[in-house]
DNA sequence: CTCCCAAATGTAATCGATTTCAGAACCGAG
DNA sequence: CTCGGTTCTGAAATCGATTACATTTGGGAG
């Protein structure tokens, strides 16, 4: 490996000018030609542990989710790098996997390699941010909201489970379950009063054993699918508070026979990799690149200097009608 | 954010020795109890960007996949994460959208930042790992072979395709095509071999208008399955040759009204988030997470100093028949 | 022709942790 | 009581890039 001494020889410069040359300052021409071509011919790249530790930031950011294997997080990260990349930034995708010993963790070593800002899913409405936050590091939360008072990007959870449960209502389905992520994570508990303003606006009662909280994963969507088809007086249809609850009840109802539309499916989220007739279930698409893009875009501002009050972002959701077209 | 000297003046010692505290060399009980208190006090957390300019090495490895949103290769990831963390190191997760440029720019940061290794499925046959492995820093390949001389970590691919051709012979399909990934990429054309392998060993004719490389993406599935299936001869039957490409087949197949097993589809991997009955397809199952075990584990190995000759870890696969019970 | 200012360049300090080297303190053996 | 050898400890050099400050150079104004 290369440095900067060893090209500022080869060129006949000093250290300080072949630095220049690469942070765009004055310097003559002759002497960039000289300093290119000596960091060409020495293959030289600047080592970013020196540059890290003398400047106090490094041009990584951290996104931190709370589960790798859900399509709906990657999507968003791939928002998010497509944005940072071409702001000359690298993502440093980190997986909590929903626990906060590994989510401070990850967000101590933000810290300590000084990186310029984080992107967060939290794990929980507990998650503590506070060593981040006493850096001055600016954070953007996805998905989710803190308590904390930073920029935030969320979907409009809320409508997206009464458009989700109007479907159903529409399609004529009678008895609607609702199966969501964990109570004590805002966006489960958000689509959940989304499901009841549905129900409550046709004049329906609500019948707590219908609505579920489980995990966002595969196996909490069947546990609870199949909870639902054990009671006493069955569901005829279910909203899935996510992509992944969605997978799950679907596997169970079809392990049931009771493939869509038989029962009445709606999915917050977009199927991932389905391979069901897209008339059969209702999906409400949540636009997950673009929530990375956004919280990309606000960060950048962040980093850059934007000192504005803390803004909260909230994007509007589609819906995919079953029966409908493509 | 205090630092080494902030912790010395408090505990009433020098730098040094609280470094040595951290490093475990020889102090005095007294003062490693006064060092460890001071540290608690002041919330000191080293700087890394010191400690890998001083060391030369940071405790991070870089695990490059060329496709984030595939589930194969995520739950690899979960592997790697697995081991890595336990053994005190943080995983950097990069992007490389099997784009040769977008590797060699994570590998030159892997680099510049010192990492201590790197796990890689190369984006292609002429990924350019020359200046990496010239920094002497071990490399593990996963999934694909490589051109150099480096430990790796493969599945079975032959025998794999081979699996999967057999279990629709034997389930009485007569015309069997075969949907690859991209015809450079050796775990593709070896899967393919292993398809071939299989109808010869038979005795049938390969028609060469069956075999279809394309990409290993969902699309890249549906155009191969659409091809298929407007030929003169259709066939009934169809190997897919990663998971995503499975997908595309079957929901090309669905949308024709020829939903598995109207037309036999084998499988060569999970297929991700399914909900499709389990009988209703075979599936070839790719061990993705010990792969990223294993790769992660000989990386430590390296990474520890061992320097005995490249090894090649071959990973065995389970066929799931279709109409097997789970 | 002199003076002043701006541009270009170099010197040396700096970021914070690790590590070499040398010295201090202490032990038991002879 | 002296000597050789551990065991601790601190001072200072070091990693490689950036940058404050000083110095040189050249051009234009007066």
């Amino acid at each position: 490996m290369s440095t900067i001494y060893d090209v500022a020889e080869l060129a006949g410069v000093s250290p300080a000018t072949v630095s220049r040359v690469f942070n765009g300052t004055s310097v003559s021409d002759e002497k960039v030609a000289a300093v290119r071509d000596a960091a060409k011919r020495l293959n030289f790249t600047p080592n970013r542990a020196a540059r890290t530790l003398r400047t106090q930031n490094s041009e990584v950011i951290a996104l931190v989710i709370p589960d790798i294997e859900n399509p709906y997080f990657t999507e968003m990260a791939r928002g998010v790098e497509d944005v940072a990349s071409k702001a000359g930034y690298s993502v440093v995708l980190c997986n909590s996997d929903a626990q906060l010993d590994k989510e401070s963790t990850y967000l101590q070593i933000a810290i300590a390699e000084h990186m310029s800002g984080v992107i967060i899913a939290t794990a929980s409405e507990s998650s503590n941010l506070d060593p981040i936050i006493a850096t001055g590091r600016p954070v953007v939360a996805v998905d989710r909201h803190t308590a904390y008072d930073v920029d935030g990007v969320v979907m409009a959870n809320r409508a997206a489970g009464t458009s989700a449960t109007k479907d159903l209502i529409r399609a004529g389905y009678r008895r609607i379950a609702y199966i969501g992520g964990p109570a004590h994570i805002d966006t489960a508990a958000e689509r959940a009063a989304g499901w009841q303003d549905a129900l409550t606006a046709e004049g329906r009662e609500i019948d707590p054993e219908l609505l579920r909280f489980s995990t966002f994963r595969v196996d909490g969507g069947r546990a609870a699918m199949e909870e639902l088809l054990a009671l006493p007086e069955r569901p005829d249809a279910v909203v899935a508070g996510n992509n992944l609850i969605g997978v799950g009840a679907i596997q169970v109802l079809t392990e049931h026979g009771l493939t869509p539309p038989a029962v009445g499916v709606a999915v917050i989220g977009s199927l991932p990799f389905t391979t069901l007739s897209p008339s059969a279930v209702t999906v409400v698409r949540l636009p997950a690149r673009h929530m990375g893009v956004t919280a990309a875009n606000m960060l950048l501002e962040r980093i850059r200097g934007d000192q504005q009050p803390a803004r909260t972002v909230v994007l509007r959701n589609q819906v995919h009608a079953a029966g409908a077209a493509r």
